[in-house]
RNA sequence: GGUGCGUUAGUUCAGCUGGUUAGAAUACGUGCCUGUCACGCACGGGGUCAGGGGUUCGAGUCCCCUACGCACCGCCA
């Protein structure tokens, strides 16, 4: 036996007894003729104490290990006569007896340290050592908590968790597909799944009333701090369902992560807003909520002054600042520097200062009298000392897009954004439809299985735009943790949805034969949802980037520098394949 | 495909307007130190300044290209 305690678990009431543990080199610390060392495992540190004046041999063994060496000790549990209150083991100290180096360990090239010295670069290449740390391995724990409890929620719901193939089938909509090269099947290719969306569906269509999976998903596209190329999704679809009952055991699984997990109770019931409402108060369908800045529309009150800028705008928008009249004239350059950088591309940034003295003092003086600028601050709800900051645009929607970021900027520079602060908002009618400019055709926003309200199937064909989708978004702190739909049911709306799509009956059939076929065979209502793993675990740990909670992640580039992969391969490999190399 | 920032000791960084031998902290090594726990003290080793090209009497520093990293835009049904 290599060790009957681990390093986190002893503490005065042990006192006495003799135990081996078994970890890795923490620090050697060497005062004279007395040798502290302290020995990390996952669960903890205990220091273990040698002196030369009791067993010289032992001590200069003791001297002579390096950090992150693995060694077993055996010896007596005694209480320390200084004690270290900053850590759990730190009234005991084990008196060694028998020292026993297990393996020696080169010199890591960071420290093993919670506050590590190591950049980002350096931990993901020595991935291995990085996860030592408390941080990651924390982050670790909380993600396994967070699956677990989702198992738990959901088993107790009847849910049943299904595995679907990861070797599929590739469709040309969406997101790029990795493709996988089928040996036994020369020039043909498996993909990746981007989701698991139609097995879930012919699960429905084969009884299995209540699915889910906790599964890796696949996309081909570039990265992000909040999206890797594999991520792990909470796939779940159930039958004989509105887009009600979907809402609400879902909610009551996230509350059930919240509670579990963390001990987090949330008040009432998540607040709903309509797709076409968060882009009108928030300018993204994945509003933060944790604070209010919520915008107000201007056009009207801005015409009749010869202010050329607004004249020439169709869209002028604003957000109120609380308490931020005070902001010098450096700040207010420094937000329109802000808007102007190109990924946000806005031209300029209008302010109005709300004086505490009731007057008014903003960058378009010359155009607004105070009277006007009282309007304005009367529609903003503005109070003496608020900062009031306007955009315009011909575009709303780009323009909107510009103010969001100013928003969540502000919210940044205010402390309005609360790592411990959770607020969630169900996001609801979603256009079924999206108008892409360059390719002169309607996408489906969702996927071509999303349902049409019944109340919008009469404008299907007259206007496609209009109609909304029984699909939903659940957003949390200006972040998408998951999304769904009620699916099409009926083998005739379907065809219609693929129509209105632009697939030709082949294309459709070639690309989604199996799940129209299984649809002539009874399938029932059904719709659900998929939330990202990683983001919900983020979300929980506070943390900027999901990399930080999954064990092996990928770079900005979609490499693992570790094992040092996407890599080539042997022209043998190629051969078996029929595949040949080209780059251009 | 694009934008911005970055690349200097094992690591994290400083290095100003171009000017002697490129610094700090930490890590590492050696010695001292009997209650440390971010131990302390002393000494020491450690650099292709990412790579290439250019400007200059002279480049870590300025310019161009390439590579790599991070953040973002496009993209992500």
């Amino acid at each position: 036996m290599y060790r009957t305690k681990s390093c986190g678990e002893l503490n005065l009431s042990n006192k006495g007894e003799v135990v081996t543990l078994a970890g890795w080199v923490q620090k050697n610390r060497k005062l004279g003729g007395m040798t502290f060392v302290d020995v990390r495992d996952r669960y903890g540190i205990t220091q273990i104490v040698f002196n030369e004046e009791v067993n010289k041999e032992l001590c200069e063994q003791a001297n002579k290990l390096g950090r992150e060496w693995v060694i077993q000790v055996t010896g007596v549990v005694e209480e320390r006569s200084s004690k270290n209150k900053n850590i759990p083991t730190g009234e005991i100290e084990i008196i060694v007896q028998e020292l026993k180096i297990l393996n020696e360990s080169e010199v890591p090239p960071f420290t093993i340290e919670d506050n590590s010295d190591g950049g980002d670069d350096i931990r993901m290449q020595y991935r291995y050592l990085d996860i030592r740390r408390n941080p990651v391995r924390n982050n670790l724990e909380l993600r396994h908590k967070i699956a677990f409890e989702v198992r738990r929620f959901l088993d107790s719901q009847n849910f049943l968790e299904v595995e679907t193939p990861v070797l599929i089938k590739s469709t040309p909509e969406g997101a790029r597909d990795f493709i996988v090269p089928s040996r036994m099947n020369p020039g043909e290719f498996y993909a990746l799944p981007q989701s698991p969306q139609q097995f879930k569906q012919l699960l429905m269509v084969a009884g299995i009333d209540r699915y889910f999976q906790i599964v890796k998903c696949f996309r081909d596209e570039d990265l992000r701090a909040d999206r890797q190329p594999e991520f792990t999704q909470i796939d779940c679809e159930m039958s004989f369902v509105e887009q009600e009952d979907v809402l609400n055991i879902f909610e009551d699984m996230i509350k059930h992560i919240f509670k579990f997990v963390k001990g987090i109770d949330f008040e009432g019931n998540f607040p709903r807003m309509s797709w076409h409402d968060c882009m009108k108060l928030y300018g993204s369908d994945k509003p933060d909520m944790r604070f209010g800045m919520t915008f107000v529309e201007l056009k009207d009150l801005t015409e009749g002054y010869n202010f050329p800028v607004f004249d020439a705008a169709n869209f002028v928008v604003g957000i109120c600042a609380e308490g931020c009249a005070s902001y010098s004239r450096k700040q207010i350059d420094a937000l329109t520097d802000f808007v102007k950088r190109p990924q946000i591309g806005a031209k300029g940034l209008v302010y109005v200062k709300y004086e505490n003295d009731g007057s008014f003092k903003s960058s378009v003086d010359k155009f607004y009298d105070q009277k006007a600028l009282a309007k304005w601050a009367e529609r903003f709800n503005a109070k003496p000392g608020d900062l009031m900051l306007i955009l315009c645009g011909d575009d709303a929607d780009k323009t909107r897009k510009q103010m969001n970021e100013l928003r969540l900027e502000m919210g940044e520079q205010l402390g309005l954004r609360d790592k411990n602060k959770f607020a969630p908002v169900w996001v609801v009618d979603f256009p079924l439809f999206e108008w892409v400019e360059e390719e002169k055709r309607f996408y489906a926003m969702h996927h071509p299985f999303t349902s049409p309200k019944q109340e919008d199937i009469q404008y299907l064909d007259s206007d496609p735009g209009r109609v909304r989708a029984n699909a939903y978004d659940l957003a949390m702190n200006g972040v998408e943790l998951g999304g769904g739909s009620i699916r099409i049911f009926d083998s005739q709306l379907q065809n219609k949805m693929f129509e209105l799509l632009g697939f030709t009956q082949e294309k459709a059939m070639d690309q989604f034969g199996c799940i129209i076929n299984a649809f002539k065979y009874g399938a029932p209502p059904h719709g659900g949802l998929a939330f990202g793993l990683d983001r919900l675990v983020s979300m929980l740990a506070g943390l900027d980037s999901i990399r930080d909670c999954i064990a092996f992640p990928k770079n900005n580039s979609g490499r693992d520098v570790m094992i040092d992969s996407p890599s080539a391969v042997d022209k043998e490999q190629l051969k078996e394949l029929c595949l040949e190399v080209k780059l251009g």
